[in-house]
RNA sequence: GUGGCUGUAGCUCAGUUGGUCAGAGCGCUUGGUUGUGGACCAAGAGGUCGUGGGUUCAAUUCCCAUCAGCCACCCCA
């Protein structure tokens, strides 16, 4: 074992995961292209009043999770914890107001100093999608049935369950705020130690708590349906006729809360049971006030983020990658002609390997190890003919084949 | 951040109630002659038994600390 180890909660992702998470990544691309989302990226650190000003400094991401920096001017840098605060930096920083609705994905690392687990790393990945100037509960449909589109097309449908709740307006959470803390405070003797503490910073937490104590209490508390102003209700009542229009699936949660104080009305979570703690695999929720928040002009947003590395885990191993053929010269004098036929194949589309040393013993085992469909094999006697052998080799048999029909022939085994 | 479990070759794991106990399978390398892979056979390389202390005549095996992974809490994607 070496000596040289990754930073804690970190991981390389060799090309095994690799494929698995390119896969992840590449199904949200296009099943987010087909829904008109464009493809934009920001940086991976901002000023850190873009995430402290927008978290809220009730949540832990902000106050003890980031990763926090002062760079050499002297300005304060923090690696970004989540995509939704640099979309809005960024939406500000454009003038982007002028181009509403604003639809885009984006993907990237992300970074959270948690304790690791599985699933739960301090550098992961999210996909990520947002819609920014669509105040109707129509916007929150498209996401959500976006959401869901993606994870079918990952073939994990049948894993996750969408489960949802309406946080309401500014107004109707604060009355229900405020009727949760005057309940919960009539049971303080039987709260959790934690959940005292939540009680004054963030109390709509102790709903979704897992202390026994705390679940008996809080299955008695007043529910956030009951809160809601007319606006709030009927916003919620149209979103559930929008995502059955849509053919959405879903399970209303009533505990189902947001660690992030920019979020109202639709808070929801496509989660899985295959995961263990860690089950929630795509989240989101509408954020109309995080733009006013930060400065820009007062915009409705909603959007959801989904972990590459949870998804990977839960997904099928996705199609393999076009099997190479393997050039394979014989003998010194051959390696410059093997490198002309590698460059022709590779121009035509080929996968073209050249395994670069070794006898022809060698160079067959290596092609049957990369899985290569076919080897194209060049000697002395082929360069007399201008031809080379062409080794089928799942089936062992092979034929000289004129370089000049040489692409043509290899069409068979892989399409360029 | 809290509590618990684990840590032996690249991988998956045996093993030692402290003294030929450093092992297996897979993988890797080489060979089984000339320009032919996958199977098979043979040989070989590779580990200061996570790291650092301590106890002991002797520790990979016991104790402590530390690091890392995992599980639950917490948090969330």
């Amino acid at each position: 074992m070496s000596a040289l180890k990754p930073v804690r909660g970190t991981h390389d992702i060799l090309p095994g995961d690799m494929h698995r998470h390119r896969h992840v990544e590449q199904t949200a691309r296009e099943v987010a292209r087909r829904y008109g989302y464009a493809e934009v990226s920001t940086p991976i650190f901002e000023f850190t009043d873009v995430f402290a000003r927008t978290l809220g400094d009730t949540s832990d991401i902000v106050t003890k999770e980031m990763y926090t920096f002062e760079d050499k001017g002297g300005d304060s840098l923090t690696l970004r914890p989540e995509y939704t605060a640099g979309i809005a930096r960024a939406f500000i920083s454009n003038g982007l107001a002028q181009e509403l609705p604003l639809k885009v994905f984006c993907r990237g690392p992300m970074f959270r100093y948690e304790r690791p687990q599985k699933g739960r790393l301090r550098q992961f990945h999210q996909v990520d999608v947002e819609l920014l100037g669509v105040a109707e509960p129509l916007g929150d449909v498209e996401v959500m049935a976006l959401g869901a589109d993606f994870l079918a097309a990952l073939g994990v449908a049948d894993k996750v369950t969408l489960e949802l709740n309406t946080l309401g307006d500014a107004e109707s959470r604060a009355a229900y705020r405020a009727k949760l803390v005057e309940y919960l405070e009539g049971h303080i003797d039987g709260l959790s130690e934690e959940s005292r503490l939540r009680l004054r910073r963030n109390p709509l937490r102790i709903l979704d708590s897992k202390d026994e104590g705390d679940r008996a209490i809080v299955a008695g508390a007043p529910l956030m349906s009951e809160s809601l102003n007319a606006a709030s209700r009927n916003y919620f009542d149209e979103l559930g006729a929008g995502l059955d229009a849509a053919a959405v699936a879903y399970r209303i949660n009533p505990r189902l809360v947001r660690g992030l104080d920019y979020y109202c009305h639709a808070a929801f979570e496509f989660t899985t049971e295959a995961l263990g703690a860690q089950g929630t695999v795509l989240a989101g929720g509408r954020y109309d006030g995080l733009i006013a928040q930060m400065g820009g002009p007062p915009t409705p947003g909603t959007g959801w983020a989904a972990g590459v590395e949870r998804l990977a885990m839960l997904i099928e191993e996705p199609p393999p990658p076009p099997r190479p053929i393997a050039i394979v010269p014989i003998g010194e004098a051959m390696g410059e002609r093997a490198i002309a036929v590698a460059q022709r194949l590779r121009g035509a589309g080929f996968v073209a390997d050249l395994g670069y040393s070794g006898n022809v013993g060698k160079r067959l085992k290596r092609a049957n190890k990369i899985g290569a469909r076919a080897a194209v094999l060049l000697g002395e006697d082929e360069l007399a003919r201008d031809a080379a052998t062409v080794r089928d080799l799942d089936t062992g048999d092979q034929v000289e084949v004129p370089l000049s029909d040489l692409v043509e022939h290899l069409a068979r085994y892989q399409k360029p």
